[in-house]
Order: structure tokens, then C-alpha cells, then sequence
DNA sequence: CGGGATTGTTATATACCCTTACAATTTGTC
DNA sequence: GACAAATTGTAAGGGTATATAACAATCCCG
């Protein structure tokens, strides 16, 4: 379809998983680490599907939504959601700031913080994204029945609550 | 071959995503996508509590117990099962001959590619690695009942399938 | 046989994240 | 209040794990 030059700053396309046929996967089978890897890269190709062109990645995105939804939250704060250090988190916020999604203002209450924002036009590609990746994660999930992804749900909190 | 110094460096160690109390995580709730990367990020860490010190990484696990279970595999077709470019697979090969775990081995009906196949030191030491990861992925999924454990990885794999 | 595909390999590039060290600021303790 | 300790953001430097592209050797097929 869309042949896009090569762009250099390209972000990474995970290759799926594939199951080889007829080859023995020993005690992978058995291992819960070894399935939510699979599903997670297969989640991350409808993920990407649904953002293409974007430049989005699934810690990108996660940090719009959590910004989205707290607003004057801080860099320390966000780094902590997405389990990735301080430095890392400020260089995720350059990202949604350069690209007029996020802004940094001061806080009041503490000298230290910037506290996060979303611009009104980084809301604005925020909701549409929200709709893309919700629809190409239902799309995905479409294998499983209503009941049994509400079941899937509950047993990732579970397990990883 | 390729000489490449032995690593003095240690694989990285992923942090634990946090659910932070009393924040809004808007849509993430109700991504399958989401859910799966925390619980993922969850087991990769029994996995690493598991192997600590060896340098094992779950794509180095992963190659090692399907040489294991099928000897004689091609680099390329390794690199399809993990997901990873022929290049890639090469990089992972020359880690495990590296350690003294693997070897290649020249096949007589394919001039080009090579056989892959465990030394016997790298069978023991898959062995212990094997009952380890085992060992620690159940204990990480006692927050289930065994079924809910069996209903997880049949959802898992119809999902992935 | 000859063209095209496949395998392994090398070289190069890049995304993504860490660690460490630092200044500014806040918080806790006497 | 004063001062030590902790926290926030930042800058500098580095490392891992991939990718892509090009190449030679080899296989496959008409």
C-alpha cells in the first residue's frame, strides 16, 4: 500500500511471533511468560496498525493517557506509571512537548515539578487515537467471546496486581 | 567467525509498572493490550529472579529450549520463531557457542545453513534453567487457581493463535 | 545450465533505556 | 529557624537489542 520513504526516525515494528509448525516448543508451552509474551506482541501489531504513520509507541501512548487523565502530573510521577527511570521519563516528555502535544508548567506548590498538561491539540489527536487503538484492540480480541475477554482481563489483574 | 569480547555487561533488567494509587488511567483499563504488557512485565521479572546472574535473557531462554527441542534448526528458522531478523539470530547464536552451550554443525544437506544443536554442557545447564523458570513462573501465577492458571493460557493461545 | 531465492555473515545505524552526577528545591529533625 | 536528607529535573555518556542493506555461497527449478 503506502510506500513510505525511509524515514530516520522510524520507530520499531515488532515482527509477530510466528508459531512454526511442526516444531516442538518444549516447555514454552507450559510457561505463562512464554504466552503473554505471544499475545502482547500480537496486541502490539494491532497497536501499531491502529497508529500508523504516527510515530506512536505504546509507552508514547500511555504517557498522552495518563497526562490525558492527570493533568499536573509530574515527569517523576509518569516515569513511575511506565516503570522506566527519571531521565528516561523527561525525554518522553521533549517528545509529546516538541510535537505540541504536552506542555510543562510550573507548579505553585512545589519549585522541583513541572507539571504536565495536554495542549487543547494534543487532546484533540489524543481522542482520536484513543478510538483507533480501542477499536484495533477490539478488532484483536474479536477471537475471544465478550465474556471471555472480560474473564481475560480479570485474570491479567490478577496475576499482575 | 565473529570474536566479539565476552560481555562483562549485564542484560537489563526491567522495572515493575507500578500501579500508582489513586490515578486515573483513563482508557488503559480497558486495553487488553495494556493489561497483558503489565502482567508480561510481571512474569519477565519471575523470569529474571529466576536466572539471575547467568545473563539470560527471555530470547536467549527461548533459543536455547527450542534447539533444545529440535535439533539440527537452521539460524533463520530461529529467528521466525522469536520474531527477529536472520542477523539477530546470528548475534544470539554466537552468544550461546560463545558460553559453551551450543554448537553448529555443518548439515550434509544444506550447504548453506547450519545445524544447531546443544553441547551436553549446554544440556545440563538448559536442565537447571528449565526447572528454575518453571519453578518461578508457577510460584508468580499461585495468585490463581490452577484453573484459572489452565483457562489464562488457553485464552492466551487462542488469542496469540 | 542459468536466474532467482535462501542462508549466513558483516557493517552500519538507530530506538530506547540506563547510570551517574549535579543544581535547585522541598521536607524532616533537632 | 537551621541544616541534613530526600526529591525533581536535567545533562552527559554508554550499552543492549534490534533493524536494514549488501555480499558470497549455495540451493532450487524450469
Amino acid at each position: 500500500m503506502t510506500k513510505r520513504p525511509p524515514s530516520p526516525h522510524r520507530p520499531r515494528a515488532l515482527a509477530p511471533m510466528a508459531r512454526v509448525p511442526g516444531l516442538d516448543y518444549g516447555v514454552l508451552d507450559e510457561l505463562l511468560g512464554y504466552s503473554l509474551r505471544r499475545a502482547q506482541v500480537a496486541l502490539f501489531l494491532a497497536f501499531h496498525a491502529a497508529t500508523q504513520g504516527k510515530h506512536i509507541t505504546p509507552p508514547r501512548f500511555t504517557a498522552l493517557v495518563i497526562v490525558g487523565a492527570n493533568p499536573g502530573i509530574s515527569q517523576s510521577t509518569l516515569g513511575a506509571v511506565l516503570g522506566i527511570a527519571r531521565s528516561g521519563a523527561m525525554l518522553l516528555t521533549d517528545w509529546m512537548v516538541g510535537r505540541g502535544m504536552v506542555e510543562r508548567r510550573r507548579r505553585p506548590d512545589d519549585g522541583r515539578a513541572w507539571g504536565l498538561h495536554l495542549t487543547r491539540r494534543g487532546t484533540q489527536a489524543l481522542d482520536k487515537m484513543k478510538a483507533a487503538v480501542l477499536a484495533e484492540d477490539r478488532r484483536r480480541a474479536a477471537k475471544l467471546s465478550a465474556a471471555e475477554r472480560r474473564e481475560l482481563l480479570r485474570l491479567l489483574e490478577k496475576l499482575a496486581g
